[in-house]
DNA sequence: CTTTATAGTTTGATTGTCAAACATAATTAA
DNA sequence: TTAATTATGTTTGACAATCAAACTATAAAG
């Protein structure tokens, strides 16, 4: 019936989460950042340009935290805070030359496990996924 | 070509897990909980009694940090330690009706969330990404 | 202009985290 | 059987992550 088709689905998402979840932090490991780092560079980087707040709302942390997220990374060289012309309050956050070939590695990372993913699906089932993906993403 | 849908196949796929990510801290907000312990209460829940170095590996944290964790988690009654009987150094480690109590709300919150993203898909797609998932987690 | 709202920082306290040293029990080798 | 090795977990010391609340500075509204 319906309802079992609902629970596996729900157990199935949350193994695959998890999975993702030890998947990050391994790879992070690797780059000698933590992984809150890695992810703040990962939102900046497929984001392009991002004021704090929004920013802070991404990583579910307050602007308190972010800021000295932010501190960090733009002492360790990897972002850089720009004063916003149109808003005297606010800055854009930016990835640096350093970050962008942080961003740039992880995104070579993602894209090995999109071929390890898509390598044990048909191609109907990947695009079929990918089109269930989007309309997800979109609605949640 | 191939290369684009793998393209956008990782990036749906970060989509989502930020999406999951954001998702679950806004739910431990409402426990009173840590997204961490959350997080260890849903997988004790799930698994059932687990030894403390396999957790520790599930949650991607060293054995000392687990330690203090569940710690914290025995003192507010919501896991405890059971010897194990097969091996003298190691514990199981279980919920207590506290915790079972919170994984039961975590995993009704969790299904809601499944029935959010099968309203948005066909029958068809709804078990078609369920046969996907499935594999895809056998998989990674 | 004055008030109110928004963006970000600082501060103080607590939790999360790791690496390394430690304790204890199981396993292997002699 | 005993000694060495391995595996499981804890403790400790140092640092990073986090929040709430107080604070600063700019923008917007009245």
């Amino acid at each position: 019936m319906k309802n079992t088709v609902l629970n596996k689905l729900s157990d199935s998402i949350i193994e695959f989460y998890e999975k993702l979840y030890s998947w990050e932090h391994a790879i992070a490991k690797n780059t000698g950042l933590s992984p809150q780092q890695n992810h703040t560079i990962e939102i900046v980087g497929s984001n392009g340009p991002i004021r704090m707040k929004p920013l802070s709302e991404k990583l579910s942390v307050t602007m308190g935290t972010l800021t000295v997220m932010i501190d960090r990374l733009e002492k360790s060289g990897h972002v850089c805070r720009q004063k916003d012309p149109e808003d005297g309050r606010g800055f854009n956050i930016l990835l640096t030359a350093k970050g962008k070939t942080i961003h740039k590695e992880h995104h070579a990372y993602h894209l090995n496990l999109a071929e390890d993913i898509t390598s044990c699906l048909s191609q109907e089932e990947a695009s079929g996924l990918l089109n269930s993906l989007a309309k997800i993403n979109r609605k949640i």
